[in-house]
DNA sequence: ATACCCAGCTTGACAGTGTCAAGCAATGGA
DNA sequence: TCCATTGCTTGACACTGTCAAGCTGGGTAT
């Protein structure tokens, strides 16, 4: 048998490829069109023969879910560490979520566009929904600490949270929408939108 | 020279060709994975030679900003049908512009998610912004007739509608929201979300 | 009437892609 | 020392978008 009882394993040397096969393909997701997020081009940008990537990702969509799956991981570390960073109040606190949402989503537009198409989230095998339902649970119980009006029960205030943040940056990545003149328009109008918001998630 | 003065040319044989291909993207579209829309399979499909599109559409991109395109016309035509047979008040006729837009994205819903994925805008010469800016017009004038609450202005307002909007459909259609269980929760909650977006569009 | 042109489509080719199959090299345990 | 497994390579296949040529038939010009 001779299974490597988990403990040298990757130790040695650790998979040096798989590491950059996943920078490669995070690389050239934001640097142009998705057409051209091939294996081949991955393969080149590490290093490696262009079936290397088949020993670390059985196919494509294994490795776009990869990446994808570490965006929704890095979404929910940047809620936390906002949400853990903000003042005590249950709406600060949603606030402070949603600002990190957009700086996050801002930041890497072509990742977070991926990160939410269902086509994009076949491969990995369900780590990109499993990763997604971790986002998911952060919004989830910070909107459930929030006290809200008649009506607004906690499914519906995750929606409508949810909906709205997403609603604005994906408008923006995709420039349907702008934030008006003005070089921190983006942030404005985002400090806008979730005061908007603040009636459907405060009850005075 | 002889340049026929429009008037017989696209009469006589109408160009079956470039509608079969432009159908048969549609359909490739809503029926499968974005990479099995190939120019090929829309050959094949309208009964073609593979290099037969050519003669259309330049290049890939402009085939599917055709349909893009075309999808957008199809959704304005929507949402002025549905805002001119709502009674007469502001918010009613936002309303209906809302419910037929959300309409449209759960029919098509592939399509509905390339139209506003700015990588597939970027043929058809710009076609497609202008039909997209045509959306946004409808839009935005059901938004100016509304009176709204101080320091909601005309562009506020529409950024506010459409991104709650869309942001709704976006999440559904791609599995990261549902309206709860039932069989019309989609309904209920699109009207719900409307709801919610009253008192940004009504001043009493 | 005859020559011609050209729009509309065809076949053929090329580089690039994802994926599969086979093979090589080295590392580590028996 | 032998051997098996891991990690990667080369090679091949079908498929893709795009370009270059060639064919064909109906219209115009002479």
């Amino acid at each position: 048998m001779a299974m490597t009882p988990q403990s040298t394993g990757p130790r040695a040397r650790p998979d040096d490829v798989r590491a950059a096969l996943l920078q490669a393909a995070a690389s050239l997701i934001e640097s142009g069109p998705e057409s051209a997020i091939s294996l081949r081009a991955c393969a080149r940008m590490a290093g490696v023969s262009h079936a290397a990537p088949a020993h670390y990702f059985p196919t494509r969509a294994d490795l776009i879910g990869a990446v994808l799956a570490e965006g929704f991981d890095d979404l929910a570390a940047r809620m936390i560490a906002a949400r853990d960073s903000a003042q005590a109040d249950p709406f600060a606190r949603l606030k402070a979520i949603g600002m990190a949402y957009i700086a996050f989503a801002l930041s890497r537009p072509a990742t977070y566009d991926m990160m939410f198409q269902r086509s994009n989230r076949d491969g990995a095998q369900g780590r990109v929904m499993t990763a997604a339902d971790h986002c998911g649970g952060v919004l989830w119980r910070a909107v459930a600490e929030t006290r809200r009006p008649e009506g607004v029960d906690d499914r519906t205030g995750v929606n409508f949270a949810w909906m709205a943040v997403h609603g604005y940056v994906s408008l923006v990545i995709n420039g349907l929408i702008d934030g008006g003149p003005g070089a921190d328009a983006i942030e404005v109008m985002a400090d806008r939108l979730l005061s908007l918001l603040e009636p459907a998630f405060k009850r005075e």
